[in-house]
DNA sequence: TATGAATGAGAGTTCATTCAT
DNA sequence: AATGAATGAACTCTCATTCAT
């Protein structure tokens, strides 16, 4: 029979993350929020960056179904920002944010960790590529003269990216919300302007 | 007689920071890179967080003298979007990118840290602030209508961040160059708009 | 399988204060002495500061038991004096002595670590109060009129640590043997005046 | 002209136990206190130890001449116990205590240390049992017979020390006192039956 | 007489990882 | 499948002391 161990062992990876940062995800805290030996986590994975790779794959794969389907629905540059600032408020508020931070921040110390965490982000890439694309293909807008649909899923994923490292290392969380705030508003108009 | 050490230590810290990431920036490899005893560091400096600090402060305050003049110089949105382009270039090719990153990404362990490095930005935003606010004035672009300054150079500083991390986590450099000179484009159609 | 490693760091923590002192007690020589690794002594004991404290508690429970039926015996003035002096003797011979002074002038310096070691008296002083309390009643001496046994048992401890301290910064194991000696003539002296 | 940077930094010794303890007596604190270089301690004194030491015998020599008279005219029991317990207090008032406790605690873990302060110890030894001597004899009481002066006095020295250590680990200091105060009460009872 | 820069050893502690069971 | 004992290297930081000036 199958133990429940990695699973266990990948939760309390994800709660260390979330609650004592990159730094605090050692292999024996890990092992006490999953309730397990150490030893075993090097068992199920090859090493700690594996472990947390795993559980950030995990939680990322998650989230990108469970989004999918709103960013498919999406017509307008407005619906694209309020998606946006969804997501991240959603990521704010369940701790998301934290988790991803602290493996980007993590990581930025480890070559080999860091390529993959930006494997692990480009399905995120691909996601908002095709959203744009729909954008401007319905909204009619001739914002293809100026940029590609990849480059502007890149421009949101690398203003997500600086966000969330501002989030969480001073109170920055407001004034990144006024901003989506503000650029939605500003979609609203490009879009009557698009429209016009 | 006043040593040099003080500053061979600096310079030791931001080599480790540039080659050997937030990690690798123990007391040890900067004393090594700097030639003198690991202890004299404490001497000089009250904790390692400390010494770190004090040289991305050197770096930060250095560079933002240097790029003062240009950004007060910026009249236009094309102008404003390619100066933060050679900004970025310039940084980019130094290590000055590898630096700011790791800090930001190591400073995201500890709170008293992260406050200081934040801190270090906030300059950085006002001189980003300023500019705007004098772009949109001189263009006559009635963009305030949408978001204030201080947002926009907020916007800017994100993007830079996230920028950063992206650059040396993956080789993300190019992909950024080109959305920025998108983005150059793009102002450069924005203003025939706003003279329009 | 239990291991006897924490069992051996206590005894090499032990050793360590007896022939290096306090100062030479560190976790260094502590695991050499007990043939482990240093990093050992963290896995079973959350400090130093712990580990000491458990030899003491220990060492000082296993006297306390030992010495209690003795001390439970005692009726006359005079063989409680005795009591006192063969414990002092027993100590100064097995280098309890020197344990309990290392640890009382170490924890000099730490005053959670020396709260901890009053706490370790505390039996002691109980027991010296019971016994006393018996003597004062059944030889019938009018000295309840000028301390309470609590105060006796006190002055008792007191003494005792002074003679530790003396001890082993001089040679005065001799001076404080004598004095016991004619303090347990003074003893028997008192009783036949009890008794007159 | 000589200087008086070496009283300066005896004083900076004497504040630097008194207020952060032995371990605390490091040469960057006591010349911060001082007011002078930390070299400068190591021109004038041949190690920290030494320092330490020549702070203590000078105010323990300071000391003992400012109670020499009183002691010299110690006639009674009662008066004798009295000025134990006035010296206790007044030291304990002063910091005189925690820099006694300090050193010896300190020096118990060094044997060179040990060995001068307990020689400092010696004229307190020789003073008390002057005192004693003129007591017995005076009061004609027979306690001849069970000890001589100087047990009595050394005995006196070893209640005081241990005295020395329990008041600043714990809150022994009421306890000792009201110790003191019943052995002025018995000494006052003893009198009478001297005379009687 | 005095400064302060510099050294090197050692302190406590944490860590990922391995291995015998 | 799982345990937990054990290792060894690394970490930041403090210290008494020395030396050139």
């Amino acid at each position: 029979m199958a133990s429940d161990a990695p699973q266990r062992i990948v939760q309390g990876a994800l709660e260390a993350l979330r609650t004592k940062g990159f730094q605090g995800a050692s292999a024996r805290t890990i092992a006490a929020l999953a309730g397990v030996n150490p030893g075993l986590i090097f068992y199920y994975f090859p090493s700690l960056d594996e472990l947390l790779l795993a559980a950030l794959r995990q939680t990322s794969e998650e989230r990108l179904e469970r989004h999918r389907p709103a960013a498919e629905a999406v017509r307008t540059p407005a619906e694209l920002v309020a998606l946006l600032r969804h997501i991240y408020e959603e990521d704010s508020a369940s701790g998301q944010v934290r988790i991803v931070s602290e493996m980007v921040a993590g990581s930025v110390a480890r070559p080999a960790l860091g390529r993959e965490v930006m494997a692990l982000m480009e399905p995120w890439v691909t996601l908002a590529e095709q959203a744009v694309a729909r954008v401007l293909k319905e909204s009619g807008l001739p914002i293809a003269m100026l940029a590609t649909p990849r480059e502007l899923a890149l421009a949101g994923v690398t203003f997500y990216l600086g966000a969330n490292l501002l989030t969480h290392m001073g109170e920055a969380t407001e004034a990144i919300d006024s901003l989506l705030v503000s650029a939605e508003r500003a979609a609203g108009l490009l879009e009557r302007f698009g429209a016009g």
